[in-house]
RNA sequence: GUGGCCAUAGCUCAGUUGGUUAGAGCACUAGGUUGUGAUCCUAGGGGUCGCGGGUUCGAGUCCCGUUGGCCACCCCA
C-alpha cells in the first residue's frame, strides 16, 4: 500500500477525454473568431524574467505569481500569469517592421499563485486578443466585436452576456468638468470599483464627498444609465445636468445614424470621446450587446481610454471577459510610443457561463465540431475470413487516410458492437461478412447498402460515402456558422 | 495570506443514539436472446470509508492534525 496518494497541485485540473474536448472546443472557438477578425497568432515562452512583470505591476505582484531560480543559477524567473508584457516585449523588439496596426491573438495557458474559488483556478487557459498601432474608437470596436462574435459563434445572445463600457478618459474629463481635482480621480475611480461591495447607502455617502447629489449617486448605484433621447428633442440631461449644445450634436448625428433602434440610448460619459465610439459599435452591429456602464473601471492603472468588461446579464458569476485601451504600454517595456487596445477571456469563467446557459454541446456534438468523429468503424460478424480480413481491412483504410476504430470485445454480436460503433459516434459502419466483402452502413441514417462491396474497394467507396455527406447526420451540431460581415 | 463548509466505489449517493465480512443506482467487463444500433436477463470486477494520529472493548460514524475541494475576503494583470 503506498503510504502517499498523489493529487493533483492545488488550483489546477485534470483533463479526461471530455474535458479535453470541451478545452479543445473553447480553444478553436477563440482560433475561428480570431481568425475571421483578421487576427495573427502569436506566443511567447511559458516563463518569464521575473522583472517583466514586476515593471508592470510592482513588487506586491510577486506573491501572486509562481516564481523560481533554477537550481546553481542567479535569475530569478516566473511562470506567465498574463500575456500584456509578453506581447509588449516582442512588439517592441520589431516595432520598426511591423504594419499598422498589428493585429494578434493567442490562446496559451497563464499561471497565478491565487487561491482558487469559483472562476478562478491557478492555471488556465486565457484568450488574448490585441490592436497595437490603431488609436481609433474603430480598434476599440474590433476587439470588443471579435469577442461578440465568439459568444454568437457559441450561441449566447445579447440576453445572456452584456458588454459593459466605460472610458476612462471621458470619465475623467467629465469629473473634472464637475470640478473634481486631478489628484481626487483616482480615489473616486477606485470608489466606483467597489460599488458592488458596499451597500448602497455607504456608497451614496462616500459619492457625496465628491460633490454628487444622492440622485447622481442613485444613478452610479444602478450602474447602467439609459436616458430616453428624442431626435426632436433639444435638450438632454445626464445626471441631471443638462448638455450643452456642442454636446448634444453627436448625440443626434449618432441617433439619426442608427435606424431601426430604439430611441433608448446609453448616454453614460456622454461627450465627444464616447460618441465615436458608439457610432463604431453600431456599424459593427453589436450596440445591441453594449451597455455603458460608469461603475466599470478595471483594477489597471494602466488603462487610459475605453474600458469593458462581459458579465452575465443576471450578474451570476465573474467577468467572463476584460480589457481597454493601453496606450503608453508599449513604451513602458522600451518600445516607440503605441496606441493599443486589447482584451483577455479566460476558459474558466467561460466554461461555467456556458454550463449556466446550457450551452455546452453533447458529446456528440463536440466530437463532431472539434472533428474527432471516426469516419468508420470495422465489426467482424464472427466469420472466419472475416476474422481474417479484419485487421487488413482497418489498415487498408487507415493508409487511405480515414479515421478508423474497430472493436477490442471478443464478442461477435453484431447488435453490440453497432451499438459501440454508435457510441463513438462514428460516420459509417463496415461489416465484414467474409474473406473478400463488407457491407456498409450510415450509422447517421441507419441506411445499410443492399448489397456488400469488395473488400478491396473498401477505401475508395467509403471516402467517396464520406466526401458526398455520408454519415453526417445523427449529431445536431449546435455551432453556429460564422456570421456574414 | 484570513475565515466558513465539506471529503464513503469511475459518477450520484445511502449508511440509524459508534457495534457483526461497508450498500444502491448508473457506468464498466463478460455471457445470453443462434448477425443490426432499443428494451431485457444473468454473472463479474471495483471502495477499508482522502491521509495520519487519538478516544473506546469496538469508529465510516466522536476528537486533533494534515492534504485536497467548495465558498467568501484580499487581489484580479
Amino acid at each position: 500500500m503506498p503510504s502517499h496518494v498523489f493529487q493533483a497541485p492545488t488550483g489546477t485540473r485534470d483533463f479526461y477525454p471530455a474535458d479535453c474536448a470541451l478545452r479543445r472546443f473553447i480553444t478553436e472557438s477563440w482560433r475561428a473568431a480570431s481568425i475571421r477578425h483578421g487576427f495573427d497568432e502569436v506566443d511567447g515562452p511559458t516563463f518569464e524574467h521575473l522583472d517583466l512583470y514586476t515593471v508592470k505591476s510592482g513588487e506586491g505582484i510577486v506573491s501572486e505569481l509562481f516564481s523560481f531560480t533554477r537550481a546553481g543559477g542567479e535569475r530569478t524567473y516566473a511562470l506567465r500569469p498574463e500575456f500584456t508584457p509578453t506581447l509588449a516585449r516582442l512588439y517592441a523588439a520589431k516595432a520598426g517592421s511591423l504594419p499598422r496596426p498589428t493585429k494578434w491573438f493567442c490562446t496559451p495557458t497563464f499561471f497565478r499563485a491565487e487561491r482558487p474559488q469559483r472562476g478562478r483556478l491557478r492555471e488556465f487557459m486565457q484568450w488574448n486578443v490585441d490592436v497595437l498601432g490603431d488609436p481609433s474608437p474603430q480598434a476599440d470596436v474590433e476587439v470588443i466585436a471579435t469577442c461578440v462574435s465568439l459568444f454568437r459563434a457559441l450561441g449566447f445572445t445579447p440576453a445572456d452576456l452584456r458588454v459593459r463600457i466605460n472610458h476612462r478618459a471621458a470619465l475623467c474629463a467629465w469629473f473634472e468638468s464637475r470640478g473634481i481635482a486631478l489628484e481626487r480621480h483616482e480615489a473616486l475611480l477606485s470608489l466606483l470599483d467597489q460599488k458592488s461591495k458596499l451597500p448602497a447607502a455607504e456608497f451614496a455617502a462616500r459619492l457625496a464627498a465628491f460633490g454628487f447629489t444622492p440622485e447622481q449617486a442613485e444613478v452610479f448605484v444602478k450602474g447602467l444609465l439609459r436616458t430616453q433621447v428624442s431626435p426632436r428633442s433639444s435638450e438632454v440631461s445626464v445626471l441631471g445636468e443638462t448638455l450643452d449644445a456642442a454636446s448634444i450634436d453627436p448625440i443626434k448625428r449618432l441617433m439619426s445614424g442608427l435606424e431601426g433602434t430604439s430611441d433608448v440610448l446609453d448616454l453614460t460619459l456622454f461627450s465627444e470621446a464616447v460618441a465615436p465610439l458608439a457610432t463604431a459599435l453600431a456599424a459593427a452591429r453589436i450596440l445591441d450587446w453594449v451597455d455603458f456602464d460608469l461603475s466599470i473601471v478595471r483594477g489597471l492603472a494602466y488603462y487610459t481610454g475605453m474600458v469593458f468588461e462581459v458579465h452575465e446579464a443576471g450578474g451570476q458569476e465573474r467577468a467572463v471577459a476584460g480589457g481597454g485601451r493601453y496606450d503608453n504600454l508599449v513604451e513602458l517595456f522600451g518600445g516607440p510610443p503605441t496606441p493599443a487596445v486589447g482584451m483577455g477571456m479566460g476558459d474558466v469563467v467561460l466554461s461555467l457561463v456556458m454550463k449556466d446557459k446550457g450551452l455546452v454541446p453533447a458529446p456528440a456534438n463536440l466530437a463532431e465540431a472539434i472533428g474527432i468523429r471516426p469516419d468508420v468503424f470495422v465489426i467482424s460478424n464472427g466469420d472466419p475470413g472475416a476474422e481474417a480480413a479484419l485487421m487488413p481491412t482497418v489498415a487498408a483504410l487507415r493508409e487511405s487516410g480515414l479515421h478508423v476504430r474497430h472493436t477490442y470485445k471478443t464478442t461477435r454480436n453484431v447488435g453490440k458492437l453497432l451499438r459501440e460503433a454508435s457510441d463513438t459516434f462514428a460516420r459509417l459502419a463496415v461489416i465484414i461478412e467474409g474473406a473478400d466483402r463488407g457491407v456498409i452502413k450510415d450509422l447517421g441514417t441507419g441506411v445499410q447498402d443492399a448489397a456488400p462491396t469488395p473488400i478491396g474497394l473498401l477505401p475508395a467507396a467509403l471516402g467517396d460515402r464520406l466526401r458526398r455527406g455520408g454519415g453526417a447526420g445523427g449529431v445536431e451540431v449546435s455551432v453556429k456558422a460564422p456570421e456574414p460581415g
